[in-house]
DNA sequence: CCTCCTTGTCGAAACGTTTCGACACATGGT
DNA sequence: ACCATGTGTCGAAACGTTTCGACAAGGAGG
């Protein structure tokens, strides 16, 4: 019943080469007959081989994993799910495996994952898993800019977030509102640092803070202090939080976009359920976590040195939440 | 700049011993005095060995790693996300790793990713990928039951759904509801088919359908056609859908719980931080992650034979859109 | 003293790849 | 004829584990 699996010495008896011929022509490295080349592969799919992934592990040093970690929080789930399919699709194409790193603190067993590159979503500064995460000896590419001065990641993937945030204050000026609260967490995340740098510079925008991982109490209580604060539109920051404000906003009588105005930043598919639809700036998180996988690899199989930093575009997706008339 | 690993000869040698002696003193194989075994673990610790995954898969034949296939459903992240986490977190606490396996449907980049074992979240019946997963060489786990008739997986962990959906009804029916209706997928799903039983036991309740991949519009198309059947309770099984709902019915004005009550059988973080609070059926969807990892294990590593059927509990939260008055 | 059993240790093979260096042969220039 | 160069192929070593079978030492029983 457990059949022997089929190796590469089979591969090589059956097409009457040696097995250096067979992983050269397989692999097309190497200096090999294009007649030859073609006879390998041929015979290779019909016996089924499928070369063992332990075996070239261990040969070449490389597990052919890359870790994922995705911090703890208690919303923003559906960017994480399409960041990390992304990813995972991503790794799949370059033959590589896209293992989850669960938050742990114990570097024993972290160790014993044998990933060959993590990627981190959102580093925030002060994450203990984080900390220890960095003490791995593989390299790093971070999902938006790690501000913790002791990290140096490899890669960085990161929105236009200075952009899209005034692209998104712009549209919302522009649909009426006189007063703008931005509800953004602070600045131990280059995310709400840079969102922050915007607002700064504007006129009629207040800033209103509401933590990263913030309970639903944290996100209605700045709700509250915006509208104390005359407040005619707001902008929720944090993933997620949108959401929070608006159920918050319809049991207090107050109508959305009539009464304020409401937009999010980071959107996703609870955005276009919930009524009014919320506008929002698109960040395609499987885009992200695709180039995310590819400054990895680009590191771990190409050997690229020096740090890389992608950008992925950010759009505004105007509905009805900031649209009156 | 690149230290050469640490292997299991370092350790021979720096303890005096042979690697046998060394590989049987980690394990807790052989026979091996244990004042040595002492000796070589606190050795193996001094100099910071780690054992090479990759070595000993080859010489296993194991890979050490888990597949986690999560269905490509635009809604319900919330429970992915917390099943993924318990799984992964006790995948490593079995020294394994948990790879997220993409939806894809090539069998050859499939057979790359090299997993012992497959768990699949929520199967539904005719799903092509599954058809694909399911060709593998490898034992499967299914979270909750596969009525597919080819399917022969070797573990299903699954939660009482015919009790809790009792206890759902017989929650919204003592709160006061006199015709309530089940917003429920089909039965391509065996929690689909079992909410169908356990309905149709029942005076008073109807069944509405919604596909179990709904977008927004089938749900909010259902919930009219429960309404306009005069129903005066909406449970919502789907994942996600009870939100939808919520939006939906606070857009055309319904009051809940005072108009109609609302519940939702998955229950999530969101159904908590929706005003009104909605009650909820709490499947901890981390212990369902954790139950599947154990008895991949059991098969894979322990060599368990036979299959292996694991029920978790399920807890009725019940909050604000059940409760009038 | 010889045999038998137990206990602790070890050498060496095997797992399946990739790749270095060598070899054989052909080609073309001198 | 000889050498230089280039092309296609291969043997064998190496990657780091686990484990089978063997061996030595020590006691118990005859």
């Amino acid at each position: 019943m457990p059949l022997r699996r089929v190796t590469i010495h089979d591969v090589a008896r059956a097409a009457g080469v040696s097995t250096t011929t067979v992983s050269e022509a397989l692999s097309g490295r190497g200096r090999t007959a294009e007649e030859t080349r073609e006879r390998v592969r041929r015979v290779a799919e019909e016996i089924g081989y499928v070369a063992s992934a332990a075996a070239r592990s261990l040969r070449l040093g490389r597990s052919g994993a890359l870790g994922l970690y995705v911090p703890d929080r208690t919303v923003g789930f559906e960017y994480y799910v399409q960041l990390a399919r992304g990813a995972a699709e991503a790794a799949l194409s370059h033959g590589m495996a896209l293992t989850l790193v669960p938050a742990w603190d114990n570097v024993e067993q972290l160790r014993a994952l044998h990933i060959d590159g993590l990627i981190v979503a959102d580093p925030a500064v002060g994450d203990p898993v984080l900390h220890v995460l960095r003490s791995l000896p593989v390299p790093m590419v971070t999902v938006e800019i790690d501000l913790d001065p002791s990290a140096t990641p490899v890669g960085v993937v990161h929105a236009d977030h200075l952009g899209a945030t005034a692209a998104l204050l712009d549209h919302v000026a522009a649909a009426g509102a006189t007063s703008i609260a931005v509800l953004a967490p602070g600045d131990e995340t280059a995310f709400g640092e840079q969102v922050r740098r915007v607002c700064a510079d504007r006129d009629r925008v207040r800033v209103f803070d509401i933590p990263l991982a913030y309970r639903p109490e944290d996100a209605t209580a700045a709700v509250d202090r915006a509208l104390a604060a005359d407040s005619d539109a707001l902008v929720l920051i944090p993933d997620g939080s949108a959401i929070v404000a608006l159920h918050h906003l319809q049991g207090r009588g107050i109508r959305v976009p009539d009464d304020v105005l409401l937009a999010s930043y980071v959107d996703g598919p609870s955005l276009q359920i919930a009524r009014p639809r919320i506008t929002a700036v698109d960040i395609d998180p499987r885009l992200t976590g695709e180039a995310a996988v590819q400054a990895l690899v680009d590191v771990v199989v190409s050997g690229h040195k020096g740090a890389i930093e992608t950008r992925v575009p950010a759009v505004l997706n105007e509905r009805e939440s900031t649209r009156r008339g």
